[in-house]
DNA sequence: CGCTTTATTGAGAGATATCAATACTTGTGG
DNA sequence: CCACAAGTATTGATATCTCTCAATAAAGCG
């Protein structure tokens, strides 16, 4: 399903993924130890809230949401992931995701045997200190994301919102100001936990003051320097 | 500084500290590990935000807070730790703390030099497994915190924050419907992205509708089950 | 091309924030 | 041990931001 060039250790994702400053040999395990690739489809479940943990994945092509689940139906969407980035690690204390990832566009995952990669990561050093960090790195945004939640008022949410994307779009060599949202209004009121129509009188403000300009889920940064203010509350 | 026994293998903590589920032999080598026990006083810092990590923090008595600290002055609370908890795993990825913690009353932790922690985890897989459960539990947390802040209101708010609060002391052996909060009415709002005198507000009508009585950090939960009913948002 | 979904805009309601005054605690020093 | 000061908590009145409800517009999909 894919093209036929399909190991890690010649992966376009390099640094973002987890054989990072690995020895070519154990750069070799992992990619025997990774060896499906699951594409998605617009709108398909990588996994749900509630099920048996056997994998993570990595995210290879494409772009993902995860959402935290309530009965009473008002989920949060926690998280937006783009290629490179760790998924399911939530689950690993239960065995039991504890959110929903949910493709925002078409896209693949690389399969990630857990205990397979636990039993590896001791055998590996190195692996092990990159888990460690990935897991580290994620608990550090779920408290910037907090503080986002806790303390800052609509355009500042947003404007937060659109220089994150901003920086990881371009870490990934994406070089212009301008940035294709994977995402629905709806998803980014909801991880800013704002309604939608808040979120719609913002954007039209922001454009209002010439910050960006914006077609569908097509943004242009007009003046990053101001829309940086604007969010400088969250430094 | 504190009573003679001082060695995990016999700590009331049990299972809510880094030895569980380990052999005995296992649990000897991470005695010599963790050798140091630091007292702290109420207010001291026991690390701060942008400082290099060379220790994580086991709490054994006491509570702490954690806080993620911006240059606006905007501070928010992002935890409260209680005995048995691990603290500092957001610095792992950079080896730099990513928050202030905050000794809310008097406390004792112990230090876990975290480069002997990550050598010794090579050499004892459940140690390993261990830690990414902690950290793992520690993202999930987050997740609900994430929630709690984007879509519940005040008063969902604060009936989590106390069931949440019961079920830890609970969990500790703590029997009763009674808590003694650890933390100021400043720190709960913070954590709860509201202000202090929403809070107060709130606090009123659930003693009003004798939900719970409340004398300064004391309170005593007089009906658990509509206490339930108000954070249902959170289910 | 029409239908469904998604996004924008407006008007009004409601929850929370802000400002201000008061009461209560805690800690300190005489 | 008391008195005072500083910090903490409560309550009220008003302002403001965001939500809710409603209508319209635009885009995506079959």
């Amino acid at each position: 399903m894919l093209a036929p060039n399909n190991n890690c250790s010649q992966c376009v994702l390099g640094q973002f993924c987890l054989p990072v400053g690995l020895s070519a040999s154990d750069s070799d395990r992992i990619d025997e130890l990774i060896n499906v690739r699951t594409p998605l489809k617009k709108g398909d479940y990588l996994y749900r809230q509630g099920t048996e943990l056997e994998f993570l994945y990595n995210l290879r092509y494409g772009a993902l949401k995860s959402e935290f689940s309530v009965v009473s139906g008002n989920n949060q969407v926690i998280g937006f992931h783009l290629p490179g980035e760790l998924l399911g690690v939530d689950g690993i204390a239960e065995h039991i995701y504890q959110s929903n990832a949910i493709a925002l566009e078409d896209s693949v995952v690389c399969v990630v045997p857990f205990s397979e990669l636990e039993t590896l990561s001791h055998e590996i050093p190195n692996l092990q200190r990159h888990l460690n960090r990935v897991m580290s790195r994620e608990i550090y945004q779920d408290h910037r994301h907090s503080h986002l939640l806790g303390t800052l008022n609509a355009e500042e949410k947003f404007a937060c919102l659109l220089i994150n994307f901003f920086e990881r779009f371009q870490q990934r060599g994406h070089p212009s100001q301008t940035i294709d949202l994977p995402m629905s209004r709806e998803d980014m009121a909801s991880y800013l936990g704002i309604q939608i129509e808040t979120l719609s009188r913002v954007i039209s403000r922001f454009v209002e003051r010439q910050l960006i300009t914006i077609k569908q889920r097509h943004v242009e940064i007009i003046d990053l320097a101001k829309l940086k203010k604007v969010a400088e509350n969250s430094v």
